[in-house]
DNA sequence: GTTAAGGCATTTTTT
DNA sequence: ATGCCTTAAC
């Protein structure tokens, strides 16, 4: 409904034509539709978060939507707060009341405001999947189970793919499979101990939060009236969770717009369900679909290998990414000799890059891979020609195992009954309470079900356990009420130096050697940091004073701990130094980068052998390809490697059936200028033996005993020719040519 | 309560 | 090759 016009009373006058201006044909349906629901399937490039950004702001100031009427789910805090940076940027308006956020932070804020409807403790806490795994682990080892045959990482996996689908434990009929009863078994005991404890993962934020609106109709019916349109990026990354939640909270009274790109979802491993792309348009009626398949980032021949690969996989919606742009230059692809020789030859092309452009900076160079072992490769590489670079991924700041340390100590004085918190301080740093006495904690508090914490009291005032043990526990608890005392009345980032201080983390830490040590303290120092930073945050927001209803009763502490369970903050330092950009294709979906490098696109690496025989994972790690190629805005270089050094073993991989799929027009070959490829000594000993034998390394070969295997190497000459031999269930082992009587295989 | 030695797996990652 | 984790020994 197009309200025609109407005063702008307090939002800045803006005119229909700016917001449309600059924005293609279908970026404008999607921009200006009605108030109904939308498909936009975007594809990469296409200015997807623009048309999210220009919609919301059309809503608020065409249709005159009031910014708290409008949700807008995400799936990572950074697209959050990019679409809130870029929506104040556009119309000037405070997005403070927008409900932008992820489904895990949205989820979050329902239960913490609709605790008592959600059955949940008002000071419930929300802990991350490394806690999740201790719980389970405990709770596997209490119950007495084998943690051979039913491992905590499996378990856990369970529980969150269940939690993913709806389910619970109860609902679960495992019937006749002793296996998944056990694993029900243990879902149930893990969803009590959690109940007990206060404690809610990431998965149940979601379930919770679904079922506070299947459970609570008036809650649901409260943000039924207050919600007139909701928004959701990245929709294929959605799982069925996720979908249902959106889906009963829209009901048939809120239109949604989904937009997503079928090409680039690349989270089915985790649960992400494509079909919720179709299954929106048969749940939601009549919802317009709009395709936006212009592409404002690369250059045609990058386009046009793009979609050659993603031609390949069967079951698409269907898109064609074009351009006005130019050509621009062909791909180049680089046959290394081993994975050395590759990142040797992916520095010297950066360094020609930079002589050619010296102008620009590094970080619009970047380097993506299948899997994050191969950068160390890399790393050394480029530490070896003295390039500046920044490796993506690995460990975050809040999973540092001192930061989660400290974090505990702030948990336990926030919540006595927080039994993963207190687990890992208790005797960390040590103070002679061991493994005996804990585990006699544990018994204590499943027979009462109490939380640990009521066990130590309980234990101390019974004086149950030997002397030695009671001193310590005393003393323990002792420290943890000093704590809460003193942290009582002080300032957020003085409790959390405090608590460092007073429970001898720094000690601890410092008595520890190498390198690690130091950077732990560092880390420390860098928590309290954090925590300063945070209170001037809230500070500001306080200020601006949050609409009434909106406002969620918590203590700087609180939010404090919620923000570092739920944003696990970017992931690490020296982002202000220009460099080199290196990460896994995965983390690298939403970049581009005007120069672009595709390492190791191999077989068995990219696609990734675990991937290679199940066509649906097929089709992913294809997606994943595509999605890889689109970030590259003016040129793309792939390259692979002869052999290649993996976990200890040398392997020789063919070309990616990636690059076959690439059509030969797009792509250059590069060969390297008078360099010796390979090893002059390996070069020469193994030409004699493959003469001799017909033979080649890297060829598959069968064997009478041994069966099918790759030639790793050769030496020698004539009949004396000695071949090495990795057979795929036998092992690597050196065999004479003139014995072994090898018959080449295809393929 | 701390350290050394052996076993074992080893895609992708956000919340 | 490496790192993580459990177990065994100081």
């Amino acid at each position: 409904m197009h309200t025609g016009r109407i005063s702008f009373d307090k939002l800045p006058a803006m005119d229909v034509t700016a917001l449309l201006d600059g924005l293609n044909p279908e970026q404008r349906d999607a921009v200006a539709a009605p108030l109904n629901h939308q498909l936009v399937l975007a594809g990469a490039g296409s200015g997807k978060t623009r048309v999210l950004v220009h919609r919301i702001a059309w809503l608020m100031q065409i249709e005159h939507l009031s910014p708290g009427s409008i949700l807008a789910v995400t799936f990572t805090n950074k697209a959050s707060k990019e679409m809130r940076h870029r929506i104040e940027e556009l119309t000037g308006i405070s997005p403070k009341h927008l409900w932008i956020g992820t489904f895990h932070s949205l989820a979050h804020r329902l239960l913490r405001t609709h605790w008592q409807q959600a059955n949940l403790p008002e000071n419930f806490q929300v802990i991350d999947s490394d806690d999740q795994l201790r719980l389970i682990k405990r709770i596997v080892r209490a119950m007495n189970i084998d943690e051979t045959d039913f491992q905590p990482k499996q378990a856990q996996w369970y529980i969150n793919q269940q939690k993913d689908e709806g389910l619970r434990a109860k609902h679960i009929q495992p019937f006749n499979d002793p296996r998944a009863q056990t694993m029900v078994t243990i879902y149930g005991a893990y969803e009590d101990a959690c109940q007990r404890g206060g404690m809610v993962d990431f998965a149940e934020l979601l379930l919770r939060a679904h079922e506070l609106w299947l459970n609570q109709p008036s809650v649901l019916a409260q943000y039924q009236n207050r919600f007139r349109y909701m928004l959701v990026d990245e929709f294929q990354d959605t799982n069925s969770i996720q979908y249902a939640w959106l889906r009963v909270l829209a009901g048939d009274v809120i239109p949604v717009m989904a937009v997503g790109d079928d090409d680039q979802s690349i989270y089915g491993w985790r649960g992400a369900k494509i079909e919720n792309i179709l299954q929106f348009t048969e749940d939601f009626k009549g919802a317009q679909q709009v395709k936006l398949e212009q592409n404002y980032r690369s250059t045609s021949n990058i386009l046009n290998a793009a979609n050659a690969v993603i031609d390949n996989n069967p079951s698409r919606l269907g898109k064609k990414l074009w351009t006005e742009g130019e050509a621009g230059e062909p791909i180049s692809l680089y046959e290394a000799f081993n994975e050395q020789d590759e990142a040797r030859f992916i520095c010297e092309q950066i360094e020609q890059w930079k002589i050619a452009n010296s102008d620009k900076r590094y970080e619009k160079i970047a380097i993506l891979y299948r899997s994050n072992a191969q950068s160390r490769v890399l790393e050394e590489a480029f530490i070896r020609a003295a390039l500046p670079y920044r490796i993506y991924g690995g460990q975050r700041f809040f999973d540092r195992l001192e930061i989660k340390n400290a974090m505990a100590y702030l948990r336990l004085i926030q919540n006595r009954h927080d039994d993963a918190a207190l687990e890992r301080v208790i005797n960390v740093p040590a103070r002679a309470i061991g493994e005996k006495t804990v585990q006699q904690l544990r018994t204590l508090a499943r027979e009462n079900g109490s939380s640990l914490w009521q066990a130590v009291t309980q234990t101390v005032e019974h004086k149950t356990l030997t002397a030695r043990a009671l001193t310590s526990l005393t003393k323990f608890t002792q420290l943890i009420e000093d704590m809460e005392n003193t942290c009582s009345d002080i300032e957020l980032h003085e409790q959390v130096d405090h608590v460092i201080q007073s429970s001898g983390l720094i000690e601890h830490h410092q008595k520890e050697k190498g390198e690690k040590a130091q950077a732990r303290l560092e880390n420390l120092d860098e928590l309290v940091t954090a925590a300063k930073s945070f209170n001037l945050e809230e500070a500001q927001e306080k200020q601006l004073e949050n609409a009434p209803e909106d406002a969620l009763i918590q203590s700087p502490m609180e939010a404090f701990l919620d923000q570092a369970a739920l944003d696990a903050g970017d992931t690490q330092a020296d982002e202000f130094e220009d460099s080199v950009q290196m990460m896994t294709l995965h983390s690298a979906k939403g970049l581009e980068f005007p120069l672009v490098f595709l390492a190791g696109v191999e077989e068995g690496l990219f696609p990734h052998k675990m991937s290679a025989d199940d066509p649906v994972r097929l089709e992913e790690e294809r997606r994943l390809a595509y999605v890889g190629i689109t970030r590259a805005m003016q040129q793309l270089v792939i390259t692979y490697a002869e052999s290649r050094r993996l976990h200890g073993q040398e392997q020789f991989n063919s070309p990616s059936r990636f690059i076959r799929e690439i059509p030969t027009e797009y792509i250059q070959e590069v060969r390297l200028k008078a360099t010796i490829k390979k090893p002059v000594s390996n070069f020469f000993s193994t030409t004699a033996a493959k003469e001799a034998t017909g033979l080649n390394i890297g060829q598959r070969v069968w064997h009478a005993k041994f069966g099918e295997g790759v030639i790793l190497d050769m030496e020698g000459q004539g009949p004396q020719s000695r071949l090495q031999v990795s057979f795929d269930f036998d092992g690597t082992k050196w065999l004479v040519a003139s014995y072994a009587n090898l018959k080449p295989m295809d393929a």
